[in-house]
DNA sequence: GCTGAAGCTTATCATTGATAAACTTCAGCT
DNA sequence: AGCTGAAGTTTATCAATGATAAGCTTCAGC
């Protein structure tokens, strides 16, 4: 796992082959199908290492108010993604299908405490886990490959007032806009909102 | 691009290779260097392909209430990643990275008369479309690998509830756990909610 | 000192994306 | 009619990669 790793962030998800790993082990490409099945099952065992190292808070404190909880939890995802190169995409392709039983029960059982339906609440971690996901992705994809191109030929003065918000946007940095979209989530989910 | 969609559908993503889909046009392989410089191109095209074919929606009606629009858009940039097998992936690696630019402007002028600033009705289109396609993908990728396994061995009772929970869920079907979270999203980015 | 499992090696495959070099077709010009 | 060049295609060939087969070495345990 660990030298799995290093070649990925060395080379990148797409090029991370078994030879390279291999090779780092000192070994041949074929020794490492005495211990896994085939090259899926090791992604998937780097993907749960990852989240074992770097996605740390899993479990909600005694009373936590569910809204802090959820950004903890979120943000605590995003971490493990953001840690090793193309985190986000090892995740979606190898990453574990289901939810570890024992830390489900205390996220939905908090949620539950605090107003929240059995069905809603797991809609609420579902949502939240997606949107998670996929603004990491989103963001890792555009950092890794070309940055968005702001065009800069003539522009229309409807045109150039986009290009100068999407600057304005940049310059908050992602941390910002993967917040922004976070609270905004958590906040509609308030099983309390007025209608 | 249609036969590399028919073939997309029938091998899915990874079993995409150039030479099924030049076997499908009666040519060979290196046929298909004399229209695009690489296989990434040809993956670009067709993305870009099947957002003009299914994306349909991506037009303001002109006095469209801004929550009914990102719903309708977000629907419509859903509906397109699931008329494909691997769909959402495929938009993942290959989709194109910059909005297309009479679009984004009707879109960002609709919410700045809305009542958002210009640099809140960016972050807002930024969330929604992560939310989509992270929602989608999770979903596809579950859809056509093996559902989620509920555990069905001796369980405790918080075990058991939170299974049945999860049945409870599923019955409600995918596209309700997506509007769910949606919705959710879009009501937390009113820029008049009371703080 | 035998035995068998664990762990590794070499050899070998089929698939796949990509490149090189040559052949065919044909529109457009002289 | 005949030349020319571009477009589009073919065959041949690569290197990289995931995977499998068959055999060698080491060593714990009897």
């Amino acid at each position: 796992m660990a030298a799995s790793i290093e070649v990925l962030d060395e080379r990148g998800l797409d090029k991370l082959s078994l030879h390279a790993v291999a090779a780092r082990l000192g070994v041949r490409q074929p020794a490492l199908y005495h211990h896994f099945h085939d090259k899926q099952e090791i992604l998937a065992a780097v993907a749960t290492e990852v989240l074992a190292r770097w996605h740390t808070d899993r479990l909600p404190e005694p009373n936590e108010d569910w809204r802090d909880f959820l950004a903890r939890n979120s943000h605590s995802l995003r971490r493990a993604m953001l840690a090793v190169r193309d985190g986000a995409r090892l995740l979606v392709v190898a990453g574990p299908r289901a939810p570890e039983l024992t830390n489900a029960i205390a996220q939905v059982s908090l949620l539950e405490r605090q107003g929240f339906t059995g069905a809603d609440a797991i809609l609420a971690f579902i949502a939240v886990s997606r949107y998670t996901i996929g603004a990491t992705l989103e963001q890792q994809s555009a950092r890794d490959g070309s940055a968005i191109l702001f065009p800069d030929g003539d522009l229309s003065p409807e045109a150039a007032h986009l290009v100068q918000l999407a600057e304005q946007v940049a310059v908050l940095g992602p941390d910002h806009e993967f917040s922004t979209g976070l609270n905004a989530l958590i906040e509609g989910l308030d099983p309390h909102a007025a209608d």
